[in-house]
RNA sequence: GCGCAGGUGGCAGAGCGGUCAAUUGCACCUGGCUGUAGACCAGGCGCCCUUUGGGCUACGGGGGUUCGAAUCCCUCCCUGCGCA
């Protein structure tokens, strides 16, 4: 992998940069798109590049569960298989120790609710972390426990293999990713395991034409966080994730964000994890983030939220039934150009299949393209 | 015309003397969704009052039995099936 800044923002921590890999080379700022399963939900690789997606996301825990990485190595990797022409990524499944143990314990949303509100931070017991009934976390690696009594076993070294197996041009060190409602003492020691698991992936790993960036830990504190950026920063990796809990608002989020990336050698690629609605873009950006997943534009996509400039627009709504303007005026989309709002309306009430490729296609575009814009005009120098 | 079965909230369909303003599903309305166990989840859904609460109108129409009926009886209307 090789990635080289062209352009550099005067008045934010904003760059543009080209990114290389054996499947080929993308410009950053990038919007990573969530193909968890080897497939982004209700799309074709043919919408993908229609939308404008350069990167795919894929997900070891889920490919492993799956039991089919053996057979990604077999079809010739990630891309080959989903026949993906682009860079492709996994992520270590670090986050499922989180969204599968604590916020599932806790009812936190259903996943991964990033904010929680005080009401909720009151009634979850922080240290409750550690008595999980579907996962269990030791120095060793982790247990994962389905509802139908399903074994699951991740290490670091697991999961550098599973995904070696898969092939993607990006992989991540398998971390601990905790709860923002986690304490400091555990957060702490959290944090050190997910060292001593970076540690061990470097050490696992055994391919070269692979990349590999280490997450950073360490919640909302800013001691924890020097120390982690200090730690990750200070072993080879290709380049850096931002992970985990980051903080309890928004606000902490963005500080915590410019925190890190203000320490990280600039010189390397760093990946926002998990985050990207379109208010977020900007803000992330701004602060020296050179690509970003968001499982959002696809699921809000299929759960009939849709964007649009000034917000968002639930489809289903009477309101949209006798309107037969298409979802963004101006809208360059395949679903823009050839369909109404009427028309989504009655697909997504009657959970037509159509539905969620066309909504998919909208979200994904509309998010595509607000990236590609805000990196045009860094290169103009208007950012 | 006779026999049998049945008429319950927008629809389907429970309930079969009090705990029923009425289970449940669908539909509808409101919210939510940020490294996807999510094409999902949560709440609301007769009318009125500020509520944990209270009042009113309701289970085809009318009448009755009972302290009390969607639930029992009579009658009328309507629907389905069988026989004419």
């Amino acid at each position: 992998m090789k990635f080289i800044i062209t352009h550099k923002s005067k008045s934010s921590m904003a760059r543009v940069g080209v990114l290389e890999t054996a499947h080929g080379r993308i410009e950053t700022p990038a919007f990573v798109t969530v193909g968890t399963k080897a497939s982004v939900k209700s799309l074709g690789p043919d919408d993908l590049e229609m939308v404008g997606t350069s990167v795919v996301l894929a997900n070891t825990y889920h490919l492993y569960a799956a039991k089919t990485y053996d057979v990604i190595r077999k079809a010739g990797g990630l891309s080959r298989f989903m026949n993906w022409n682009g860079i492709t990524m996994t992520d270590s499944g670090g986050f499922q120790v989180f969204s599968l143990g604590f916020s599932k314990d806790h009812d936190i949303g259903r996943s991964s609710t990033l904010f929680p509100g005080e009401d909720l931070q009151k009634m979850v017991r922080a240290e409750a972390v550690k008595e999980s009934q579907y996962i269990k976390i030791m120095d060793e690696g982790v247990v994962f426990r389905m509802p139908d009594g399903t074994r699951t076993v991740l290490t670091p070294e697991k999961s550098i293999q599973i995904q070696e197996a898969i092939g993607a041009d990006i992989i991540f060190s398998f971390d601990e990713c905790t709860s923002p409602l986690a304490s400091k003492e555990y957060s702490a020691e959290a944090m050190g395991r997910t060292h001593r698991w970076a540690e061990r992936c470097l050490e696992a790993k055994t391919r070269e034409d692979q990349a590999i960036f280490g997450i950073i830990q360490g919640g909302e504190w800013d001691d924890l966080k020097e120390e982690s950026v200090r730690a990750i920063s200070g072993m080879p990796f290709d380049g850096f994730g931002l992970g985990g809990a980051l903080g309890k608002t928004k606000e902490r989020m963005w500080e915590l964000v410019d925190f890190i990336n203000k320490r990280l050698p600039e010189e390397k690629p760093r990946h926002l994890l998990g985050v990207g609605y379109p208010e977020d873009i900007p803000k992330a950006i701004r602060r020296g983030v050179d690509t970003f997943d968001c499982v959002a534009p696809t699921r809000e996509a299929r759960n009939g939220t849709l964007y649009v400039k000034n917000g968002r627009i639930s489809i289903q709504k009477a309101e949209y039934r006798e309107d037969f303007s298409p979802i963004e005026e101006g809208c360059d989309c395949y679903t823009c150009k050839n369909f109404t709002r009427t028309y989504l309306w009655h697909l997504a009430r009657e959970k037509e299949l159509l539905f969620y490729r066309l909504a998919s296609i909208h979200n994904l575009y509309f998010t595509n393209n607000c990236v590609r814009e805000i990196r045009e005009r860094i290169k103009r120098g208007e950012v």
